[in-house]
DNA sequence: CCTTAAGAAACATCATAAGTTACATAAAAA
DNA sequence: TTTTTATGTAACTTATGATGTTTCTTAAGG
């Protein structure tokens, strides 16, 4: 199944957003992701819509952090990135009155909505100045 | 992102393949899930390889259970049909000396590592006789 | 031998993150 | 003012894997 790397990512520009403590281009993020610049600004432009970066245009111009990384977690750039499932597995709805169905869809939701609920509160306890610092895994 | 629904339906096709009792074509069960035989063939046949479910060629032939649904988990039915993480978020492998990258690995696969244990230890102690029951959610 | 069914190979479809092209817009420098 | 540098954005292409389809083979009962 495709993968979704704009997590991963966006956190790695962040960190070194912070580090540089300078305006960079999206033709160097692009450099350094891999990639290519429209892509860095589509993704970016998320982060942007919710505050956690600024950019300027023109001379000089580039992508800035605009609040410090202590003041950011791992949730908040998921929530800016994705409102999709975080799960490859999906339920079927074809079968609006078989017993059978709900019962599986029921079960299946349950666990995955417990998973949910801790991979989000995990995330919301990470902030990005613990991964400058590098990441101790509990 | 494409979600991968053969869980949520093989689980469906196995609580009717215990009510019903007798073997089931191919055919019928993509009637069943509004699908094509041979995905039914393909699905049913790594469930087949596990021991799950056996075939039958020719006339009277078709699927049937190969042992009871209480001794059948959520999990043994998730391991059989996919290897592959389930996750919608991927982590990037880019640049191996960078310490940043492997700073926002660890934290966010340290994370899905928790979820995913999770997961799999709930499907594990759900038995598909509580499906054909109605589930009732924790 | 005919019919019914699974087994299996080869190919098409679909959805979506990612990648690409092209052009508009804004800001600083020449 | 003109040029250069940068983001903003629309439109399109590509890659991937579950899903869907076609076609043929194999096996079993009548």
């Amino acid at each position: 199944m495709r993968k979704d790397s704009r997590l991963s990512r966006m956190l790695h520009v962040l960190v070194h957003l912070h580090q540089l403590q300078q305006a960079v281009t999206s033709d160097q993020l692009a450099l350094m992701l891999h990639t290519n610049p429209v892509v860095v600004r589509r993704t970016m432009s998320l982060l942007r819509e919710q505050g956690y970066v600024s950019a300027v245009k023109g001379h000089g111009g580039g992508w800035t952090l605009a609040k410090p990384l202590h003041e950011i977690t791992l949730l908040d750039i998921h929530r800016s990135l994705s409102e999709s499932s975080l799960f490859t597995i999906g339920l079927t709805d074809e079968h609006n009155n078989c017993p059978i169905e709900k019962a599986v869809n029921l079960a299946i939701d349950d666990v995955l909505q417990e998973a949910e609920t801790l991979v989000l509160q995990r995330f919301g306890e990470v902030t990005l100045d613990k991964l400058a610092a590098g990441y101790i895994p509990r």
